[in-house]
DNA sequence: ATTAGGG
DNA sequence: CCCTAAT
């Protein structure tokens, strides 16, 4: 079978015509520099890249060239005038700023949404695929988050990986108490007799690039600390008070954070300052919010092809299916549906702020690393072995509805982040997307997880105050409200009972609390793990987290006890018997050292010594 | 908020 | 990783 993508005729929305872009090589380097200016164009870039992947994964795949999928050069684009390329930016940005100017004036989004599909339409120019999308996690994050004085090397894009510490110092004269070695390679920068395992993660770039951010909790980005009071508040099965409107905002929001600590205060206004918006139920309830539903971008463009074509009928895609000889069906895909995407912005939120949502939102989805799912009938083919044929996609059958979607990468289960309006959230099978909220302005994203679309035959669903609070179960139940435009605008004003109504009560999807995405830990990781512990004695993972991972937000005290937990396990086990990325034995055997060390001996014995001097330790 | 331990 | 109980 031959799984062809024209590059002319298909993943035409993908392209893009007039998007300025910078050559390869700048755009490796210097592409978080401006963030701000150029997340327009990230977007785009990142549509177009995603084509190319796409093109390139389909065609390697296929044993067809994949180097039909080329990079724009540095050549290229010295030949392509740069000059123009940078008007053209021009010209687009002023042309965005136009019709968020509209959308916001009007509040009429779906004229301006539906040009702006047009435009994604006509992009054209898969020729490019940018390095971003190499690693699916380093662009989810969205851009904005890179600091202009970032200092790590950008040059290689794939060390943003989360699997890929980058090395913030390199002097490394740590003695451990144990060995008394140094470590090798590890990446320590020493801070006083802190040692600081700098990481780079999508969502810690903020974090670490800006100084700020790591010292004070009370500056922590609000997106991360919004993140776990989602999680937290998804998480809890049973608030399911139903305040008063009045008392909504401080009796709920002021419940999950309002602490004891004194010294968090400023941490908890901040916070709260920062994301109340993301709590889509509070928001809800404002009177001014206005929920904004984004249909995929994907113009049902109609090829000129002359062949016998049987073309895709789902809403997901625009998808044609060439009959040919010797049994081989060749697709032509001339769109992909994104996955839907939800923003909530409050009126007065500004137009600049509607736009990062919107980006981020994109962002998040293409950024967050894509595969494609295949429809049938409208129905998920979710067994991949299955062939076509069994599927009901061959030359014989009449593929009225073959469907292409874009998804979220399955691979990593991460959190659906229902920021604003849980109800929204509907859990969904394996694929769960790897929503991020935006909270940097006050704004809410969430996004859709796609294969909602995918089961439901790509509909959309009207949200207003009617539909609003029985959405989930209309989306559970399949009766979904079918929507013309792509995009809807609500002004909801009287959400009350869904603000009341606990996601998992009304779906009964328990699971859709998504558990973050597993992140095996580094051998860098390890090493500063062990040697920490070695210092400071198991049992207080939070100076172990202070020492070493207070850069890693997504390493947690507990995460650490646990890995230290199957460190040791690992450490006991036959190396056979170990699985996933290994582990220096030289490691597990200090894991065990210390390990038999801490156990016999207190680890507050050891406090002060540890927390001015290396103390050396006795080996047992 | 942390820690410890089971799942 | 998650969840919880106990601090």
């Amino acid at each position: 079978m031959v799984l062809k993508k024209n590059r002319n005729n298909g993943l035409r929305d993908f392209q893009v015509p007039k998007v300025p872009r910078c050559p390869r090589s700048a755009r490796t380097r210097v592409p978080f520099k401006k963030p701000v200016e150029d997340d327009r164009s990230c977007a785009f870039e990142l549509l177009a890249s995603l084509a190319g992947e796409l093109l390139k994964e389909s065609e390697s795949s296929a044993s067809s060239n994949a180097s039909e999928v080329k990079p724009l050069t540095e050549e290229r684009f010295h030949n392509g005038s740069c000059e123009e390329k940078s008007s053209e930016k021009h010209l687009e940005i002023a042309e965005a700023d136009c019709i968020l100017e509209r959308i916001s004036a009007n509040n009429n989004v779906n004229s301006e949404i539906f040009k702006l599909e047009n435009k994604f339409g006509n992009l054209s120019d898969t020729n490019r695929v940018i390095e971003v999308a190499n690693n699916p996690e380093a662009g989810r994050s969205g851009f904005e988050r890179l600091s202009v004085d970032d200092k790590f090397s950008l040059k290689d894009p794939l060390k943003l990986g989360v699997n890929s510490p980058s090395l913030v110092n390199l002097n490394s004269n740590v003695k451990s108490p144990f060995r008394g070695g140094l470590f090798p390679n590890a990446s320590f920068s020493r801070n006083g007799n802190d040692i600081k395992l700098g990481f780079i993660d999508d969502d810690e770039k903020f974090i670490r690039r800006n100084k700020v951010c790591t010292k004070s909790k009370a500056f922590r980005p609000s997106r991360c600390i919004a993140r776990k009071i989602i999680r937290k508040r998804l998480t809890s099965k049973h608030w399911k008070v139903a305040p008063k409107l009045k008392d909504y905002e401080h009796s709920r929001y002021d419940k999950g954070i309002t602490s004891s600590s004194r010294k968090r205060k400023t941490y908890y206004n901040f916070e709260r300052s920062q994301c109340h918006t993301l709590l889509k139920r509070k928001k809800l309830s404002d009177k001014g919010s206005m929920v904004t539903r984004v249909g995929g971008f994907s113009s049902e463009s109609v090829s000129d092809s002359p062949k016998k074509v049987i073309r895709g009928n789902n809403r997901s895609s625009s998808a044609k299916v060439r009959v040919s000889k010797d049994s081989h069906v060749k697709f032509s895909i001339e769109s992909f549906r994104i996955p839907e995407l939800y923003v909530e912005v409050p009126e007065t939120a500004t137009v600049a702020s509607l736009k990062r949502t919107v980006m981020e939102a994109v962002m998040n989805i293409i950024g967050g690393g894509v595969h494609v799912g295949v429809l049938v009938q409208g129905k998920k083919v979710r067994d991949d072995n299955r062939t076509l044929r069994q599927t009901g996609i061959s030359c014989k059958e009449n593929i009225d509805k073959l469907g292409f979607v874009l998804e979220p990468s399955s691979s990593l289960a991460s959190p659906v982040v229902c920021a604003g309006n849980p109800s929204l959230c509907e859990a969904s099978e394996p694929t769960r997307s790897p929503g991020t909220p935006s909270i940097d302005s006050g704004i809410s994203v969430v996004k859709q997880d796609s294969s909602l679309l995918a089961n439901t035959g790509g509909d959309l669903v009207e949200i207003n105050h009617e539909s609003a609070s029985s959405l989930a179960d209309s989306i559970s139940d399949d009766k979904l409200t079918k929507v013309s435009g792509a995009l809807v605008s609500v002004l909801d004003n009287s959400v009350e009972a869904l603000a009341a109504v606990p996601v998992n009560q009304s779906t009964g999807h328990s699971e859709l609390v998504q558990r973050r995405a597993r992140r095996p830990f580094t051998v860098s990781e390890v090493e500063a793990l062990v040697h920490a512990v070695e210092e400071v004695g198991t049992g207080r993972w939070r100076d172990v987290k202070l020492r070493c991972f207070e850069n890693a937000d997504h390493r947690t005290y507990v995460d650490l006890k646990d890995k230290w937990k199957t460190l040791v396990h690992t450490a006991k086990i036959s190396p056979q018997q170990r699985r996933g990325q290994p582990v220096p034995q030289e490691l597990l055997d200090r894991v065990l050292a210390a390990h038999a060390y801490w156990s016999i001996h207190q680890s507050k014995h050891h406090v002060k010594h540890q927390t001015n001097s290396v103390q050396p330790l006795v080996i047992m």
